[in-house]
RNA sequence: CGGGGCGUGGCACAGCUGGCUAGCGCGCAUGGUUUGGGACCAUGAGGUCGCCGGUUCGAAUCCGGCCGCCCCGACCA
């Protein structure tokens, strides 16, 4: 492509909406451009971009045996009805009724459409296993869309749904999953690393997200890097700390009341009373689909309210009121304990259960109680793991440390067990002629999040750096000098050499000062330049520079081509 | 949805407590000089000041409503 005959309207000034580095390179570069909050228009350089990805999703996808599709973006609302989402998703997902005011929605996602279609077409064991798969634009209408293509509201993505006879084959389509999209990721040129995840709304049984660690991700993980453990914070497993070291017998303690008057939060009463928070005791009352419940999480942690309503296997979870706690707990909103409690269920953290002696609140206004001994001042209904992992937490699986990063979620798979399957009687006949429910599992790619992923990672001061896999060319031609007859011939032979020999090229032949080829060439971050100047034409010598170190060599004429491959070489030698 | 900020040529911004033909830089067009890191000179095009209403002799500026955009939070496959 000729930059003179391309569109490429890249900008010098950063756009005032624009945040976060990929956001700002990929409007300045000229490959996306707003149309409304959460909604792009690829240009021509950033499509190229987006279909180089596409295309090493569908070449791992292909290997992995799956099979492309496309379902209808546009679905009837029926389908999320019978799959029961169309309550659990409803403010997400975009509604409009057609000329007869049946209503339909913008699909979010096509766990419906295809189990629909599944359970129409899949008559015997013999058609499984199957995995479909396709890339398509979604529609979800985001609370807050923000980072220009990393959370927007029409997006494109790889979705996969696999289909299975048995829990054994289930499994397989999911190994095969996790792996094509550890291939994917480092094809193009990202370390994802798989989290475990809670399956939160889709249902199922386990699930793995693939994190990209970037300090402007949205979702924070745990990690341990001795021994590979590593878990989104929402799963990420907390074991009971060890209790502070006591001296002497404490048996005898038993708990005193003290006034605390007005000190509600934890840090003033931490203060007041001259304790640490985490020898403190909070109380939290839950309300657990309407069921009042107390949670007792030590002063320094967080509940992990996915974990709490795991544990108590209810859908709706939320603190309660003011009222609620006083009804329950007899005493005002700040000064709840577990000591004396009744007519409410009680569950603690294991951390709690494992202090020897804290304080927490007397269930009376400006009053804490002190030396409570857990086990022996109150028992709980449940001890499980409550609280939100921390950074330096114990590893749950080796006892080392875990760290805690964030990252950006590009993939997600998902075993979905039968949930779907059975909305819509997705079966067949086994050997025996018996009919059988099938085994789903789902798989997502957020393409157009990978593709700000990558630019998020792969990028400096001055501009993008493509890596060589998905850049939408591979060689930036300059021609410093457009008018010098003989140097031009020259840039229109490399031009029809490189391409003949399968590079995809950018020929800058424009009019313009060599000071703003380089800029812009920078800018755009292709992974090769190669630079025609008059002095060292002159010479029968070109530049080539590698854009992700800036590393330049000058090379004769004759060894240009040479030259080319060597690099080209390394720049995909770096992804493997 | 709560809190905060913003809306003035394509981009980035100035325009003070109400006052002149609404300005600067970048970009764009034309001509010329330039040609290895976003050149220079000259000329020029381009603006319903987000929209609607109000106050006023007079509103980009003050007031009200609406819309849009961005940030924080809640929320979220």
């Amino acid at each position: 492509m000729r930059v003179s005959k391309a569109f490429i309207p890249t900008l010098k000034e950063v756009p005032a909406e624009a945040e976060i580095a990929s956001h700002k390179l990929m409007l300045r570069a000229g490959l996306i451009r707003k149309l409304a909050s959460g909604l792009y228009t690829y240009l021509p350089v950033g499509w190229r971009f987006i279909r180089k990805i596409e295309a090493i999703v569908r070449e791992e996808m292909d290997r992995a045996g799956a099979l492309e599709l496309v379902m209808p973006q546009l679905q009837p609302i029926e389908l999320w009805e019978q799959s029961g989402r169309a309550k659990i998703m409803g403010r997400e997902m975009m509604r409009l009724n057609d000329r007869n005011e049946r209503p339909f929605v913008l699909g979010p996602t096509h766990e419906e459409i295809i189990t629909n279609l599944a359970a129409n077409e899949i008559r015997s064991y013999k058609q499984l296993p199957k995995n479909y798969y396709q890339i398509a634009t979604k529609f979800r209408d985001e609370i807050r869309p923000r980072f220009g293509v990393m959370r927007a509201r029409e997006f494109i993505m790889k979705d996969a749904y696999s289909f299975d006879a048995t829990d054994a084959g289930a499994n397989l389509s999911y190994k095969a999953m996790y792996e094509a999209y550890t291939r994917i990721f480092h094809r193009c040129g990202l370390d994802a690393v798989p989290v475990e995840a809670d399956t939160g709304a889709m249902g199922g049984s386990s699930s793995h997200e693939f994190m990209v660690p970037a300090s402007v991700g949205e979702d924070q993980m745990v990690r341990c890097s001795d021994c590979g453990y590593s878990a989104n914070l929402e799963k990420a497993e907390c074991v009971a700390e060890n209790p502070s070291e006591l001296t002497g017998d404490r048996t005898a303690l038993q708990p005193r009341e003290v006034l605390t008057p007005g000190q509600k939060t934890i840090e003033q009463v931490a203060a007041f009373l001259k304790v640490q928070p985490c020898d403190l005791i909070k109380t939290l009352i839950y309300e657990a689909d309407g069921k009042a419940t107390a949670v007792l999480i030590r002063g320094d942690h967080e509940v992990n309210e996915v974990k709490l309503k795991n544990i108590l296997g209810c859908e709706e979870l939320s603190l309660a009121n003011a009222e609620v706690i006083e009804s329950v707990t007899g005493g005002p909103l700040g000064f709840s304990g577990p000591v004396g409690l009744k007519n409410v269920p009680l569950v603690a953290d294991i951390s709690v259960m494992s202090m020897k002696v804290g304080a927490t609140g007397a269930n009376k206004a400006d009053t804490h109680l002190m030396d409570v001994q857990p086990g022996k001042d109150f028992t709980p209904l449940k001890t499980a793991d409550l609280r939100v992992a921390k950074d330096q937490d114990i590893c749950p699986r080796c006892g080392k440390k875990v760290t805690l990063s964030w990252g950006i979620e590009v993939g997600h798979c998902f075993k979905l067990g039968t949930k779907y399957s059975q909305a819509f009687n997705a079966t067949y006949l086994d050997e025996n002629g018996k009919e059988q429910i099938m085994i789903m599992g789902c798989y997502g790619i957020g393409v157009t999040r990978t593709a700000a992923s990558v630019i998020e990672v792969h990028n400096d001061k001055d501009g993008i750096i493509f890596p060589y896999s998905v850049a939408p060319y591979h060689i930036a031609l300059l021609n410093l000098n457009p008018s010098v007859t003989p140097m031009t011939e020259y840039c229109e032979k490399l031009y029809n050499e490189f391409q003949a020999l399968g590079y995809e090229v950018l020929y800058d032949d424009r009019d313009e000062r060599p000071g703003f080829k380089f800029k812009d060439a920078d800018l755009l971050g292709l992974p090769i330049r190669v630079t025609v100047g008059e002095r060292n034409f002159n010479q029968e010598m070109v530049e080539v520079v590698r854009r992700s170190n800036k590393e330049s060599v000058l090379v004769s004429q004759g060894e240009l081509i040479a030259t080319l491959s060597k690099i080209k070489e390394d720049l995909l030698k770096e992804l493997c």
